[in-house]
DNA sequence: CATTGATTTGAACGCTCGTTCAGTTAGGCT
DNA sequence: AGCCTAACTGAACGAGCGTTCAAATCAATG
C-alpha cells in the first residue's frame, strides 16, 4: 500500500481552509482569488485543486461545516425550566459566535454567492438552529413565563440581537465577555416578557 | 449656450444608479461587473463613466445617499417621554429600512469594499445614526423608565433586532406590518426595561 | 437651419480571473 | 533500496475585468 490518503507531507488542506476563511470574511468571496489564497499559504494555486474540487466548493464547506459545528455543540435540556435554557442558549450562542468571527462573517454574508443547491442546504441548517430557539420560547409560553405575540417573531429577534454582538465585539474593548453575556442574558429574556435577573 | 447639464436624452445617471443599487444587493458588489450594469439599462459600458468616476465612487455614492437620506428621515422630539420616543423610532426604523431593502443590503454588506476614507465616512454617519437611539436611551434611564446595564450595548442590541427584519420580512408573508411594528415595540420596550403596552 | 457640446458608441488597453495539466518532487511503503 | 503515487510546480487556456478614448450621434440653442 502507498501512502494513505491523510498522510500529506504538509497539511495543506486545512492551511487552505483557514486562509480562505480569513480572506473570504475580509473582503468577501467574490473579491479573493484563488491566487491569493495561494499565495498566503506559500504554494501554486494549482496546488489548491488538489484539495478542493473548485472555488465554490470551497467556500460552500466553510459554511457547512460551520453550521454543522453549530448545530453539534447546542444542547438543550427540555427538563429545567425555560428561563434557564434561554440563558444558556445565550451564553451559548454568544461565546460560539465570538471564537469564531470570521466564519460568523462568511455564514451571513456569503450566502448569495452560493449556488441554489448549496444554499438549500445551508438554509435548512440555520432553519434547524433557529427551532431550537423557537422551542425553548414556545415552552416558556406555554409554562406561562414568557409573553410573546409571536414565536417566530420573537425567536428572529433575539438571534438578530445576539448575532449583532459579532459587529462590535472587540476583546479587548470596555466590556468582558461576562459582563457583555449577563447583560444580553437580561434583555432577551425581559424582551420575551419574563422577570430578568440582570441589571 | 448649449444645452444645460441637466438635460440629457435620457436620465441614464439614475438609471444607472438604480440598476447598480439592485445587482449590487443581488449579487455583491465586486461580483458585479460594470458591463452587466449598462447591459441592465441598455447602454454601452462606456456611457457610465459619463455618470461616475469608477465603480467605487459609484458604490460610495449608493451608501452615502442612502445614510444621509436616513437620517434626514429620523426626528426625534426630545420633549416627550422616552417611550413614545423609542416607538416612534422602532416603527421609523422597521418601515424605513423595509422600503429600501436593497440599500439596506448594501449598507450593511459592502462596507469592506470600500476605500479607508469612504469607509470612514459611511461609518461616521452610522454613528450619528446610533447616537439618535442611544440619546433616546439615556433619557429614558436617567429618568427612571428605562433600565439598562450599559446604554451603549442596549442601543446596538436594539438595533441589532430591528434591522433584522429585513432578513425575513416579506410583504405578502403570514404577518403585517403593523402587526411586525406593534410586536417590535413591545419587545424593545421590555429589552430595556420598561412596562410594555404590547402584548 | 447651422452650430454646439453633452452623450453615446464600439473598440481597444493591460490585467486578472478560475481552471487545467504535463511534468517534477518527495515521503511512506514493501 | 527502490517503487509508488499523492502533492506540487509552472505554464498555459479562454474569458472577463475596469477603464479609456476617438469618432459618431443628437437635441436644444442662436
Amino acid at each position: 500500500m502507498a501512502r494513505t490518503q491523510g498522510s500529506h507531507r504538509q497539511i495543506t488542506a486545512p492551511k487552505m481552509r483557514k486562509a480562505a476563511m480569513r480572506l473570504f470574511a475580509q473582503h468577501g468571496y467574490a473579491a479573493v482569488s484563488m491566487r491569493q489564497i495561494a499565495a498566503d499559504i506559500g504554494v501554486q494555486v494549482g496546488t489548491l485543486y488538489n484539495h478542493t474540487p473548485d472555488k465554490q466548493t470551497l467556500l460552500f464547506d466553510l459554511m457547512r461545516d460551520h453550521m454543522a459545528l453549530l448545530l453539534s455543540k447546542i444542547e438543550d435540556r427540555p427538563e429545567q425550566d425555560p428561563a434557564t435554557r434561554l440563558d444558556d442558549f445565550t451564553r451559548f450562542h454568544i461565546r460560539f459566535h465570538l471564537q469564531r468571527p470570521d466564519a460568523v462573517f462568511i455564514a451571513y454574508m456569503e450566502l448569495r454567492n452560493l449556488t441554489p443547491e448549496n444554499f438549500a442546504t445551508i438554509e435548512d441548517m440555520r432553519r434547524n438552529y433557529e427551532n431550537h430557539v423557537e422551542r425553548i420560547i414556545q415552552d416558556g409560553v406555554d409554562l406561562g413565563i414568557f409573553r410573546v405575540g409571536d414565536t417566530k417573531i420573537a425567536t428572529l429577534a433575539v438571534i438578530a440581537m445576539l448575532t449583532g454582538v459579532t459587529t462590535w465585539f472587540r476583546p479587548e474593548g470596555r466590556l468582558g465577555l461576562d459582563t457583555i453575556e449577563a447583560e444580553y442574558c437580561a434583555m432577551v429574556k425581559r424582551a420575551l416578557g419574563a422577570q430578568a435577573d440582570g441589571p
